[in-house]
DNA sequence: TAGGTCCGAGAAACCGATTACGCAACCATC
DNA sequence: GATGGTTGCGTAATCGGTTTCTCGGACCTA
């Protein structure tokens, strides 16, 4: 491994000319600069990352703590986060927290642990400690959920995309729209019962049929379930995420109720199977690539700018995706 | 922050005590090392990483290296090596290298400077420069594709699934089958379309009818139009991944033909939205989850062990799930 | 009691970069 | 021509741990 007093010997200069020439941020003697940086070439010279970081007391790594890694809403937020990253010179840990408090936590210790340049993080619950964070100044921007915090972040609208989503179901034509949500104790399952509320008030409808159940294909299915059992079932369905979409669709299949046909069905994220499901799922698309991208710029800026300038909070539109499931007959 | 020295001076020792108690490799009195663990404590010590990792000239990071972020095949074996990783003390930095050669480079470079512990690596080509880890003695797995360095390595039997998945297209009475599958230039491409072949030479069909495109939507869908095109078109397919059986479910959705009544659909990988497409899609479903523990696993045994033991090779079988797109009416 | 062995712990070197500090050369000003 | 300010570069301190080297004392043996 040829280290720095290697490129220095072989420029005929010393350690700290190399440093500086290298990371051109001093003044130096353009012709010197020049040989450095040819020596530094011809030796195949790489600086030792953790040399550099132990010395900066910060290193070029970014956390991003998602909660959930077979999430394809996740998957292209990352894909967003580390096109960014890898553009301003930063590499990505992607950190897997699995809606575990535990595991979360653990990772904000590493952040510190790490010495990392920022965090990027969708955080399990308004409990998330992101003042650890604050406290090694480490720079955080929060994806997905708000937080108390005054820190940036970037969410989607989730409030808006639900009414957009049942506003659409009503003026198809269903007249007793549902609703299947994720926990109470998650805001974007709150926001987005909210959002379908605000249109059932607009078109003057009463009843709420509301189901709120865990963020999975199960909780799908049971949500679906005990709305249909109920007295004067729902025609339609208004659901959270694609994950409780797919559980809403078994229990519809088991009961011989075609979307489109029998029952009107919109949810949340263009999942890739959407388009191909029978009938094609309408879906209200969140932006997750441009979240991830919107995340790390934001961070890349906090990085750069001043530690204490004002949050800045981005949020990001939602598009409707129509298709057949959503279709009255 | 609070340092080794911190620690040292609360329990009235030295910093090389407190490093050796704390990492309990050297013998260190017991009732001293209790004090120090108990200074530790109270002060809320984390070492700093960095300084570690200079010193013994290697992190706690492992790099994966996967050829696409989006594909749930890869999602779940990160999963996997996460789980192993973490439960062994590294960390995982994801890298997406996107099938592409530079990025790809880029990334083993980035390996070498940060010093990692160890690399999982799916190749993109056998050009892979495998053997720069190997000059600054990083240990790598590879997992997905083979490769003739002298390396561990994790597969599927890509062949064998293949072979089993066209054999019961055959069985289920499909007479003329097909297969769309990636690149040429792509190992498990190639595999899959021999394991097909095997199958059509055991039951002595004749006319292969092999489509070669890229492992894409639009390749699938390019593939499967270019094989109904022909004269003699097929009756049934075996698609070599998810993403490709897409762009076919597309074509035959465009001519009005539905898997499991008018041709026979097999493909590899149980995505998610399998099930869920109408008809249910039969799978050869590989266990990414498995390949993603079992290469962590073999990681964590070259890491400890000697770095000259002859290299191990797994290779995990598929399972073939049965679904309705294969029978034949 | 003297001499040898063993064990635990402290002092100091070390990992490889960045950067504070200081020196020398050069230029401009009075 | 002395003074003061720049500029360009080298020396050495520094980041925070781990590990080697060394030494003092306890223990054992003769």
């Amino acid at each position: 491994m040829v280290k720095i007093v290697d490129v220095a010997r072989e420029a005929g200069t010393s350690v700290a000319t190399v440093s500086r020439a290298l990371n051109n941020n001093d003044r130096v003697d353009p012709q010197l600069a020049a040989r450095v940086r040819a020596a530094a070439e011809k030796l195949g010279y790489r600086p030792n990352h953790l040399a550099r970081s132990l010395r900066r007391q910060r290193s070029n790594l970014w956390l991003l703590i998602i909660s959930d890694i077979e999430v394809s809403f996740f998957t292209s937020v990352a894909r967003g986060v580390e096109d960014i990253a890898v553009a301003n010179g930063y590499s990505v840990v992607l950190c897997n927290a699995d809606e575990d408090e535990t595991k979360e936590s653990q990772y904000i210790q590493l952040a510190a642990a790490e010495h990392a340049a920022g965090v990027i993080i969708s955080p399990h619950s308004t409990q998330t400690q992101i003042d650890r964070l604050a406290a090694d100044s480490i720079p955080v921007v929060v994806i997905d959920r708000s937080i108390a915090a005054p820190v940036d972040w970037v969410m989607v609208d989730s409030r808006g995309g639900a009414l957009a989503a049942t506003e659409h179901l009503i003026r198809q034509g269903w007249q007793r729209p549902a609703c299947v949500t994720g926990p109470r104790s998650a805001e974007t399952a709150m926001l987005r019962r909210l959002g379908y509320e605000d249109a059932l008030r607009a078109a003057g409808i009463r009843t709420r049929r509301v189901a709120h159940r865990s963020f999975h294909l199960d909780g799908g299915r049971a949500g679906a379930a005990s709305l249909l059992d109920r007295d004067r079932p729902p025609d339609s369905f208004f659901v959270a995420n694609a994950a409780l979409a797919l559980g809403v669709l078994q229990e519809l299949h088991a009961r011989g109720l075609r979307p489109g046909r029998d029952v009107g069905l919109i949810c949340f994220d263009d999942a890739p199977w959407a388009p191909f499901i029978d009938p094609p799922i309408s879906v209200v698309a969140q932006p997750a690539y441009r979240i991830g991208t919107q995340a790390a710029t934001l961070l890349v800026d906090r990085i750069g700018g001043t530690a204490d300038a004002a949050p800045r909070r981005v949020v990001l539109g939602t598009d409707l995706i129509l298709r057949e499931s959503s279709v009255h007959p």
